[in-house]
DNA sequence: TTGTAGGCGTTATCAA
DNA sequence: TTGATAACGCCTACAA
């Protein structure tokens, strides 16, 4: 089957193909019957424009690249999908890598983009070091990281749309102190590196301001498969500390579960908070408490700001780094107001 | 900054395009000091030479299309990642297109595939109309559906990756017969209609066999925004079945609340199986059983079996359909071997 | 309002 | 072994 050119529509509609460009790219410098015309033979022809040929004559792809690691794809689905929602919007396609230990290195990625002269980046956080950002700076091709706060260097053409974990987490523990309570511990999330630093700092921040130093760090080695497991263990050893903050559902409920078959009991002898939500904390029994965070509108956001990196002709400069705001979740877990 | 091509490379290296492109393309024929030398002026330069141009020259992207639904992101993160590691191997680029209801109809996503020119797509399940199907087949590129049994009309450049749903449901069926029960209902998924529909079959068909008729079907309108919410609802007015089937895990995980927090025992007053596993059934107390189901080996079957497509030139017709296997998996939710 | 022709960055076919 | 040169399909001055 022969792929039909802007040729074959051209010669249909007795057109030259400049013409039927015209048309195409909505140009009104077309009088309305040769239109009429041109659409006829698109239409009877089906003749879909090459986006690769407009790429290649253009040098623009409308085309985004979102990259991202693949142990974290579930859990971020929804910013995904406000990513993918504006994207649509715009008519942007969306190119997609992932970063996995073994297969795809960072820089692989790199590589690949550069190739596919993609007009803009979304990187989530956790998936690159310095260096990388670096190559991917030399190229000039406008970025925006989500997710968290990106504290690399970054020229004018990277933006940052994120949460501030390291705020939340200071907040959340100056409030327990509030309640008088300062045996916090925080469970270690290894696959979200930037994150956990950003948490343990805040952490940090918190306890130093009342003269005293956080220790209760739960970092485990990977002879643990689970966190379950190793929570498990720990509670043979020692007792629960009496408020526990994890990053992720599962470290909370796998915390919850093992402190539970330990016989302890939650609230009362220990809290639990897990820092992002999921439908499932909800789903346990006791109901586990969490942050709101607006996942799908972080990702809307994101996409909004690289769009509109892309269409200012790099004059005008605003705001290139936006902080989403979270809520805490009261659930049962927790005894009072966080 | 300019973006730097084969002519400068060319000019660099003191010879001419053609060359560059050769040692670019591991042509052998060429000289090993002046491969060197363009060699070294493409690192000099950082030369990285431009996809879309290739795609053009080539009529060929190197670029397969992944479309899948919005909601099932999160439940397809497995299969992704088999997908993208197969990719990953064979230097595909993936083209990432969701389907949501308002947003991006399929309509849109197919005209998109067509206009990017992907040399071949991956098609989830539960995400196009025969109609759709039938645009698609037109353009005669090559697509693997994964997920389900797909049962359109298709033609030759269609391969299928599948779990049989029916047969699996058919079986769990037979089974509780076996074992004496026969009051079983299967709750209703929206999210996947073309799955629930072959499970369906499967019980109607075990349930034919044995001169009975199966009519508990549990489907909820939307009202009901959660099948929480739903279930429970239900129990002020019935009593639970004996055995219930669910497709996804949180809606095994709310039945198995509401019919907990109504008083019954689980499994002792009513069974629940979920048909996707997930990591949370076995977080839950009592663990919920489930199927195994090798999603990433689906997703990393069906990029090679796109591949395979890709590359034969249509002539030897091997398998383009296989079967994925599954295997229960009983925790507590279930009495016996199932 | 329409058509002509050059250019976008490669690959591939011929010659040399 | 290398170098011209014509595609690939489209866009866009510039002319007409």
């Amino acid at each position: 089957m022969k792929r039909i050119t802007i040729y074959d529509v051209a010669k249909e509609a007795d057109v030259s193909l400049a013409t039927v460009s015209r048309v195409i790219n909505d140009s009104n410098v077309v009088r309305e019957d040769t239109r009429n015309r041109v659409q006829e033979a698109i239409e009877k022809l089906g003749y879909k424009p090459n986006a690769i040929a407009q790429g290649l004559a253009l040098s623009k792809t409308t085309t985004i690249s979102i990259v991202m690691s693949e142990k974290l794809l579930s859990y971020n689905a929804k910013i995904l999908n406000g990513l993918m929602d504006v994207a649509k919007i715009y008519n942007y396609n969306i190119m997609f890598n992932t970063t996995s230990k073994g297969i795809s290195k960072m820089q692989d990625v790199i590589e690949s983009i550069i190739k596919s002269r993609v007009d803009g980046v979304i990187l989530f956080n956790d998936n690159f070091t310095e260096d990388e950002m670096d190559v991917l700076n030399e190229y000039q091709i406008p970025m925006v990281v989500v997710g968290s706060k990106f504290e690399g260097k970054r020229d004018e053409n990277v933006g940052n749309v994120y949460v501030d974990f390291e705020k939340l987490v200071y907040e959340l523990v100056k409030d327990a102190f509030a309640r008088g309570i300062d045996d916090i511990a925080l469970m270690e999330d290894k696959l979200n590196i930037s994150m956990m630093k950003q948490m343990k700092n805040g952490i940090e921040k918190a306890f130093a301001e009342e003269g005293k130093e956080f220790k209760n760090y739960l970092s485990y080695d990977d002879a643990y498969k689970t966190s379950y497991g190793y929570y498990q263990d720990y509670l043979k050893e020692n007792k629960p500390h009496r408020l526990n903050i994890a990053f992720r559902d599962s470290q909370a409920i796998a915390m919850m579960n093992a402190a539970l078959e330990a016989g302890y009991k939650i609230p009362e002898d220990l809290e639990i908070v897990s820092v992002l939500d999921s439908k499932y904390l909800n789903m346990m029994r006791p109901r586990i408490s969490a942050y709101n965070i607006p996942d799908y509108d972080m990702g809307a956001i994101a996409m909004r700001l690289l769009q509109k990196m892309l269409i200012s002709d790099s004059d005008n400069k605003e705001r290139r780094d936006m902080e989403i705001r979270y809520t805490p979740i009261e659930r049962d877990t927790t005894e009072s107001a966080q």
